[in-house]
RNA sequence: UGGGGAAUCGUCUAGUGGUAGGACUGCGGACUCUGACUCCGCCAACCAAGGUUCAAAUCCUUGUUCCCCAGCCA
């Protein structure tokens, strides 16, 4: 391999904004942190925040922070914390220090008081109602709060009586001063703490006072001396306030924000307050719901942190606001699971056929490759006897010339076994097909034939008397709208098929034991992972195999 | 004129005054013991109008459209 043919992260702005900044001298190394607010689980969204912080760490021979920003104990949860650091093992980074904003609690009161005496903030006794009066309009200026020019002696006083827990939830508020009439809400006066007697998920009761997210982020960024604090395009506004804060606060460390567009994918949500409605509800089976867009729903899927890595880099990283079609993500996912996935047989609707020229109490055992691109990866034993289960689809009474499956007349390959032609077929009371009879060329062992002759069809199938019994989930997109958050109620909008359960499926016997590490392609019909959540034996399918001949057929129709 | 942002193939994305390139999708075809994979080919874009320039996606002007902001959430 040249190395023009490695394969290297595309380029985007933010990365030359930071090579910049080493090439200037501004900084010789770089620091970020992914922070998430451990209110829920992480999703796709997410991974492209992750792999953009983490990655620019790598590439740049910097490090990246691990930041829980757990200022708002009400909504977060260790149960969060924890499935947040699988989810960014898993997807096989390595974070340089774990925090948590509540780390500096008391570095954050410190510098507070500093603000206060400063002159920088003020205690307010304004109700959340009449702040919002007087916050004034988009359009308006606002007005300022009659104790916004408090003593400091008494605002000190204050402020400690609310840090030693004196006043009930909203009595009173930390306001930054700056400037009720700025054209940008966040300069109004934002708030800087609240009281809120909550039992916080590593403080305890410690603490009945909580720093905001404006005041503890810039602050903690600087205090783990990030270079580059990177976050989405809805926080462009408040980019002035998180200046301000840093420099009235005289932090040493200065980070630089930059904002990004947050991933928007097609036919899916990405928000947590959504997801937690679709789990809330039980629109799903919970956060990992094959069918979320969750890191943790998507593992359960068998998607890996390969493609998910791959797909990040794809997508790119720009401010402008778009959507990702899903068809980017499962290129990525069938790119990795072509290159690395077992082959396998496993039949997933069942039609019994039964090869009248095979002897009846014969089986025998035929070699097949694990993959036919990589003989690495060694072959298995199937075994084959005179009944088998085919796909349902493989068949057809009336079948158009360019079927190449199996209907009366028609010889198709028995993937690594034998040719056999169909001639004729059982069908039950309700007129359904229920087997079909087959002879077998004995001379066509391993899947060719002594005589040259060309079979276009080759089909996969599993000896009936070696078959293990299988559950198999089909999943399809959750929703059926393109845009679900932009219409009025998104749960309307949810697919009633996007989980499709069959439980008849037959599977080659290698399948019984196996794990949710081993990525399958079942030949024909898509790849597919264990799923260990089921009591029984049970798959659920990552993504199809690209299907020309479905393509076709429905031009057809 | 409230403030802050963004506009390039269907969808993402390069481009920073000098041949608009790549990926995904789509459409053809070759190959094939997976109608998979792989390979080859094709379709397809600079929001608009002016201006500067030998030369504009890029610089200037004026518009247009879209997104974000009025939590004691993050």
């Amino acid at each position: 391999m040249s190395a023009e043919d490695e394969v290297t992260t595309p380029t985007n702005f933010i990365r030359n904004i930071i090579q910049n900044d080493l090439d200037s001298g501004k900084h010789n190394t770089v620091q970020t942190r992914f922070p998430p607010e451990p209110n829920g689980y992480l999703h796709i969204g997410h991974a492209k925040s992750i792999c953009l912080n983490f990655g620019i760490a790598e590439d740049f021979k910097g490090q990246c922070n691990l930041r829980f920003d757990d200022t708002n104990p009400e909504k977060e949860d260790i149960e969060y914390v924890n499935a947040i650091i699988d989810d960014v093992k898993w997807l096989g980074f390595k974070w340089r220090g774990l925090h948590h904003s509540s780390d500096y609690f008391q570095q954050l009161y410190d510098y507070a008081i500093e603000l206060i005496k400063q002159g920088k903030a003020y205690v307010d006794s304004l109700s959340a109602e009449e702040m919002r009066e007087y916050r004034g309009t988009l359009k308006a200026p606002g007005k300022e709060s009659p104790d916004r020019n408090r003593s400091i002696e008494e605002n000190l006083d204050l402020f400690s009586r609310m840090r030693a827990g004196e006043f009930k939830d909203g009595e009173y508020l930390l306001r930054a001063k700056i400037d009720m009439g700025s054209p940008n809400l966040n300069m109004r006066d934002p708030a800087l703490y609240r009281i809120k007697h909550a039992h916080h998920q590593r403080t305890g009761d410690e603490w009945p006072i909580y720093p905001m997210y404006d005041y503890t982020h810039c602050i903690s960024d600087a205090i783990e001396n990030i270079t580059h604090s990177l976050c989405t395009l809805e926080f462009e506004d408040h980019r002035p306030l998180y200046d301000w804060v840093l420099d009235e606060v005289k932090t040493a460390c200065h980070p630089q924000q930059i904002e990004f567009a947050r991933l928007q994918l097609k036919y899916t949500i990405t928000s947590k307050r959504k997801l937690n409605q679709l789990v809330t509800e039980g629109h799903v089976s919970g956060w990992d719901d094959p069918r979320m867009p969750t890191i943790s729903g998507l593992r359960r899927r068998g998607y890996t942190p390969t493609s998910i890595r791959d797909f990040c880099d794809r997508i790119g990283v720009t401010k402008k606001d778009s959507f990702i079609e899903v068809a980017v993500l499962e290129n990525s996912i069938r790119e990795d699971l072509n290159e690395h996935a077992m082959r396998v047989m496993g039949v997933l609707k069942p039609l019994k056929v039964t090869i009248e020229n095979y002897p009846e109490d014969q089986s025998e055992v035929l070699v097949a490759q694990n993959h036919p691109q990589n003989p690495e990866m060694g072959t298995r034993n199937i075994s084959f006897s005179k009944v088998i289960y085919i796909e349902r689809d493989d068949f057809l009474e009336d079948a158009p010339k360019k079927f190449f499956r199996l209907s009366v007349g028609r010889e198709v390959r028995l993937r690594y076994a034998y040719y056999i032609t169909c001639t004729d077929f059982v069908k039950d009371d309700s007129g359904e097909v229920v087997e079909l009879i087959c002879q077998y060329d004995p001379e066509t062992k391993g899947g060719s034939s002594p005589d040259g002759r060309k079979v276009k069809g080759t089909i996969h199938w599993v000896s009936a008397e070696h078959a293990v019994d299988a559950s198999v989930n089909l999943y399809d997109r959750l929703f059926t709208h393109p845009n679900p958050a932009a219409t009025g109620d998104f749960t309307e909008h949810l697919n009633p098929d996007s989980l499709n359960a069959l439980t008849t499926c037959k599977l080659e016997a290698s399948l019984a034991d196996t794990s949710t590490s081993i990525h399958y392609q079942f030949e024909r019909t898509g790849y597919f992972v264990r799923d260990d959540k089921a009591k029984s034996l049970t798959f659920n399918r990552t993504v199809t195999l690209r299907d020309t001949w479905a393509k076709l057929d429905k031009q057809n129709q």
